[in-house]
DNA sequence: GCAAGGTC
């Protein structure tokens, strides 16, 4: 038998199908798929299935001295049990293997890892590797008839990287975490990758706070030609003869104003026509990927998370690549003639295979693992999917669309003007073939009219205006600026780098979006630089890159390499030692300082926002326990504190972050004042006949809102009310329970939420129709749900229990491939 | 309970 190792499953799905010509049966073992067919079988790991660390006794972070870290030995263990059971199982049994991980260099020590595993329990089986770039019928049967070895030093190079990572990041993450006494969930992380990002954001942080705004004034006048007008702009030539639009003294800018007013008329100077071509953008890689969903308004994570939906569904290809170079074996044509027909995306393709010759656009990259992310052809029906992973589906073809679209023309036009010795531009520009944008419309393309006129033409001056402006400071770097400049530095890799952001907020560094840097994050950076600042340097992957091409070249060892770097280490913790306590203080009085709120009422110490046990936030007073004085906070969200504050308490405002359900708690203070009972509604139907009992609009302490019984708490009865918007009773009563209908005014439309029993009972009628759990699951909706349930699924439990490829025949529209996704999930 | 890198 022989047996086919591939980095996951899909690959290792996809191979069998190849090889065996479509014929392989599959089946499970320890929850792991293992393809069969004619003497073969195939089976994918599930990325790295061995993980590093340190052997045991060092796992308590209060025994072990940090810098014993630097020394201590690094041991390999299987992280995912399963797939290593199965693999030894396959392996003893197996007459060949063959390892077909992803052909870079992690997929090498992937690769190496299965290698170790088989050579454990099957000392004298043949071990090959094949390599092949795309999983295309081509690709695969040449690089197995071509088959090639393991290239044991590119893997060294991975191990290499691992150690130094592990020994570097936990020996100075231990370091800080104890020296500000910050231990379990709360520990102070340093690495390679994060350091070096986090001190971008803490960098510009530094500038924002440091910038000085200056004072400058740029003027505009609106001129015409035959009753259309059209702007022009003041400027000037600056002391390097470049073109200026930004006047810095006032006296200058109002002698310039007040000419321009003065004057009916300007003379056209210089008319300069030209064309330009606006090539369409080379294919997507990750990170161009991620930046193009974020214009849309798609977190770095959420789109990476759509892509991986789309991709396991089988409508994209693999979402993670560095490649902007659509592989030999893609037939552009070919893939264009899948959408032809389709409802919303057939017509670009239509006029698009019109063209003489398709020939895609090519970026820089280069890559031998995966191809540049494109369609696969597989079009989902918009039922198939959510809304979200339409757009980013959509998104993903019109990109392959528009990299085999001709290019746009622009025509630009810049009219030169004179008022005395001033100057005037306008800049005109009109498409005039939109070329790609047609079947890409995510690019601006707004134009800006400047009308034909020809040099000494006079033209009116229709109105003239001072403007008085500030130099603004740097702005903060969004999500996707920083992916990409993380990617320019050599920051992490396509499939690290957006989870690297999510990691900086989890560890309490970066706050808001675009991010922030929090007191925390500054010390953290600070403390790096002075006594680390390898560790917050890109230059420290710089070099490691360098290293590993040593390795993987032969020219160095995996020893040399890291008994290097662990030197190096050990004379960072040389100068660290005396400043233990220095950098601790620093680190404690910084995450105070992002706690803090403002002055206690009581004792005039420091309010902070803290953590009860269960995990629940208040606001509770840095003098307790001689101070007892708590404040209650909303119980969704986690609170972020704003640089606004309340004029009478002199508290930080609180803004509560839950994704969509955001909003701005404001003062906590404030708030517990305001808390009690609002406008009586009516009788309460619980205790209104025997006791009295009146229903009334109530604020808790918290902020939540309710309609309750004033008899509380000798009577509980309670009706759920929105948390934000003003609550407005109206005139109107419902018939049924003779209370007022309410109207919730909360920005946008007001809405009509009407007689708060009836609203209620609407809302557990419509909770309890579908009444099915699949609904917690992500990607299916209530009409799924209705499908499914049609098929005789009706709980988490009937899906876990099926058999994907039966549901799929038995439920229109639903792929094996997503059930087996959402069994996934569940 | 540390890193970064795979993948789900």
């Amino acid at each position: 038998m022989e047996l086919i190792i591939t980095e996951k499953d899909n690959a290792a799905r996809r191979i069998a199908d190849i090889l065996s010509g479509g014929t392989f049966d599959s089946s499970r073992e320890n929850g792991v798929n293992v393809y069969e067919w004619g003497g073969k079988r195939c089976v994918g790991l599930s990325g790295h299935v061995v993980g590093v660390d340190f052997p045991p006794e060092y796992s308590d972070w209060r025994d072990v001295e940090p810098v014993e870290l630097i020394d201590a030995s690094v041991e390999k263990t299987p992280t995912k049990e399963n797939i290593v059971a199965t693999l030894r199982i396959l392996a003893r049994k197996a007459e060949r293997v063959t390892i077909a991980t992803d052909y870079d260099r992690e997929g090498e020590l992937i690769g190496k890892e299965a290698y170790e595993i088989v050579r454990d329990v099957n000392e004298d089986v043949p071990i090959r590797r094949v390599r092949f770039s795309s999983i295309t019928e081509n690709e695969v049967q040449n690089a197995f008839d071509e088959p090639d070895d393991l290239d044991f030093d590119l893997a060294a190079a991975g191990e290499a990287r691992q150690i130094i990572d592990l020994v570097w990041g936990a020996a100075l993450t231990r370091f800080l975490s104890l020296s500000a006494g910050q231990l379990g969930n709360d520990f102070i992380s340093v690495g390679r990758v994060q350091s070096p990002t986090l001190k971008l954001i803490v960098d510009r942080e530094r500038e924002i706070q440091a910038f000085d705004p200056e004072d400058y004034w740029e003027l505009f006048a609106d001129l015409a030609k035959n009753g259309t007008t059209f702007e022009a702009q003041y400027f000037y030539r600056d002391e390097d003869d470049n073109e200026a639009e930004r006047v810095w003294e006032e006296a200058v800018a109002d002698e310039v104003y007040e000419t321009l007013a003065d004057r009916d008329a300007a003379t056209v100077v210089d008319v300069n026509r030209r064309t330009r071509t606006d090539t369409p953008p080379t294919p997507f890689n990750t990170t161009q990927f991620i930046r193009a969903a974020s214009a849309i308004g798609y977190s770095a994570q959420r789109a990476m998370s759509i892509a991986e939906d789309l991709y396991t569904a089988g409508y994209i290809t693999y979402p993670r690549t560095d490649n902007t170079v659509y592989p030999d074996d893609l037939d552009p044509e070919e893939l264009l003639d899948d959408f032809v027909g389709h409802a919303t995306l057939g017509e670009s393709a239509e006029s698009l295979l019109e063209a003489d010759e398709i020939v895609p656009t090519e970026g820089d990259e280069e890559t031998t693992d995966h191809p540049p992310i494109h369609p696969t052809g597989e079009i989902p029906s918009r039922g198939d999917v959510s809304d979200d992973e339409w757009e980013i589906f959509e998104l993903v073809v019109r990109r392959f669309f528009a990299t085999v679209a001709d290019a746009a023309v622009w025509e630009h036009l810049k009219v030169v003007t004179e008022v005395d010795d001033y100057r005037l531009k306008s800049n005109g520009k009109r498409l005039v073939e939109p070329g790609y944008h047609d079947v890409y419309p995510y690019f601006n393309t707004s134009e800006n009219f400047v009308p034909d006129v020809d040099e000494g033409e006079e033209l009116a001056i229709d109105d003239v205006e001072l403007e008085e402006k500030q130099t603004q400071p740097p702005r903060r770097y969004g999500q996707s600026r920083l992916i990409e400049t993380m990617e320019d530095l050599g920051l992490g890799t396509k499939s690290t780098r957006h989870n690297t952001l999510e990691k900086l907020y989890d560890r309490g560094y970066i706050e808001s979006d675009p991010p922030r840097p929090t007191k925390l994050a500054m010390a953290v950076v600070d403390a790096a630089e002075n006594y680390a600042d390898r560790v917050v340097s890109e230059e420290m992957t710089a070099q490691l890159e360098a290293d590993m091409d040593a390795i993987a070249s032969g020219e160095a060892t995996l020893n040399d390499v890291t008994d290097e770097s662990r030197e190096m280490l050990e004379e960072i913790f040389a100068n660290l030692a005396d400043s233990r306590e220095e950098i601790g203080d620093h680190l404690r009085k910084s995450l105070k300082d992002d706690k803090r709120l403002g002055p206690c009422p009581e004792c005039g110490e420091d309010l902070l926002v803290r953590q009860s046990r269960h995990g629940s936030y208040f606001v509770g007073c840095d003098g307790y326990p001689d101070c007892e004085f708590t404040l209650p906070l909303p119980s969704t969200g986690k609170p972020l504190i704003l640089d606004s504050e309340c004029e009478e308490h002199g508290l930080n405002e609180v803004k509560m972050l839950a994704g969509r359900q955001t909003f701005v708690h404001g003062c906590p203070l404030c708030k517990a004042e305001d808390a009690g009972e609002g406008p009586i509604l009516g009788e309460c139907p619980e205790c209104g006949d025997e006791h009295g009992g009146e229903l009334a609009v109530k604020t808790l302490q918290s902020g939540s809102r309710l309609v309750g019984c004033t008899r509380y708490p000798d009577c509980e009865y309670s009706l759920p009310l929105p948390r934000r918007g003003e609550i407005e009773v109206t005139d109107e009563y419902c018939d049924d329970h003779d209370l007022p209908e309410l109207v919730i005014h909360n920005g946008d439309e007001p809405w009509e939420l009407g007689c708060p029993i009836c609203n209620y009972q609407e809302f557990q009628a419509r909770e309890s129709d579908t009444g099915s759990d699949l609904e917690a699951l992500d990607g299916i909706g209530a009409k799924t749900v209705e499908k499914l349930a049609d098929a005789g699924i009706e709980s988490i439990d009937d899906l876990t229990e099926s058999d994907p490829d039966t549901v799929a025949d038995d439920v229109e529209g639903v792929s094996a491939d997503r059930i087996r996704d959402w069994q996934a999930k569940a």
